[in-house]
DNA sequence: CTTGACCGGCTAACGGTGTTAGCCTTAGAG
DNA sequence: CTCTAAGGCTAACACCGTTAGCCGGTCAAG
């Protein structure tokens, strides 16, 4: 497993910011998270966070950086310690519960208008290695990937017609890359 | 194939609207898309736009409603002459095809803040029904449609590493979702 | 023919957003 | 002791979606 890249340091107000942040997007979903709200919730005026961050774009690129690190993490261990399942649904299984579990922090890391330039270079790629890892070969990573993200984001957004049974559409997928 | 549902008809000066609100879409993107941009760009003023639109999100509704109703027609085409590709295949190209070719308008019709209970009843279903004809399978037909939705929008957003050959990739894909 | 209603435009304005300019106090280094 | 930088503050700007209220034209009913 190659390391995790670096991200920068953050001074200790730049981390409560980014803390009480991640409070209110995950609690309340992006449109909740302005900068009056969240300099309300830290205790200061909104333009005095601009003393912290140049503008809202990097608050929440820190945010989905820290998400990146998470999931870089969770993944990577899933593909090292597989069970018996194999390591395409443990990492299919792991990318699921990590997405629902923090939906709106999901969709603000994947979702569009993400200033993707300001987070540390390689991290995407790290935090997506175990797809490659766990098929062996890059074309099905790919492919494994985008059926990930396919239906963790289409169960978050609800767009599943009600009454569909996910767990067994997620096993169905897993096998059809399992097999390849 | 089932008719496509009925899409409530539109006054003459709602339907230059539309036109107009898709044109800037698909040029400039989501975020150009404003009240009195496009109320300039109809030559009128913006409250004048509450005349024919009770809100914003019923524009950008009626946008989507185009959109699903061409993917619709599109899909179900594909579906019914597959050619010698089988088809999924056929499918997933008719799909590529339209994400990348509108990509503005892709996302505004599967990304979130869309009302999607302005939209036509049973149009959604509708325009997926040829994953389901595909397979014939109702579980690999979500997943193929997860695939595809998680290809079309991680191309767009450009978040493939660089110098991907994303065609073999969608390949890979329909190989996975047709042998199983 | 007149009257009244509605349609569809307009201006002014409200509350919200991210952001900037500029001021001021405080802590710490030289 | 003085100077500087850090980190707060208020006021304000430009833009956003949206509402209130006015007004001219069209057209049907009396």
């Amino acid at each position: 497993m190659t390391d995790a890249p670096v991200v920068v340091a953050r001074s200790e107000r730049a981390s409560e910011i980014v803390a009480t942040a991640r409070r209110i997007l995950e609690d309340e979903g992006r449109e909740a998270l302005t900068m009056r709200r969240l300099a309300d919730e830290v205790g200061m005026r909104a333009p005095s966070l601009y003393k912290h961050f140049p503008a809202k774009r990097h608050v929440e690129a820190a945010l989905v950086e820290d998400a990146f690190v998470e999931m870089g993490e969770v993944l990577h261990r899933a593909v090292r310690r597989p069970g018996r399942r194999g390591p395409v649904a443990a990492v299919l299984g792991r990318y699921r519960d990590l997405a629902l579990t923090n939906p709106h922090l999901y969709r603000l890391a994947t979702g569009p208008g993400l200033a993707r330039d300001l987070l540390a270079p390689g991290l995407e790629e790290w935090a997506g290695e175990p797809f490659f890892l766990a098929t062996g070969e890059p074309y099905l990573a790919q492919a494994m990937w985008a059926f990930a993200h396919g239906m963790a984001i289409l169960e978050i957004e609800g767009r599943f017609p009600a009454g569909s049974d996910l767990e067994r559409t997620w096993r169905s997928g897993a096998e059809a890359f399992s097999r390849s």
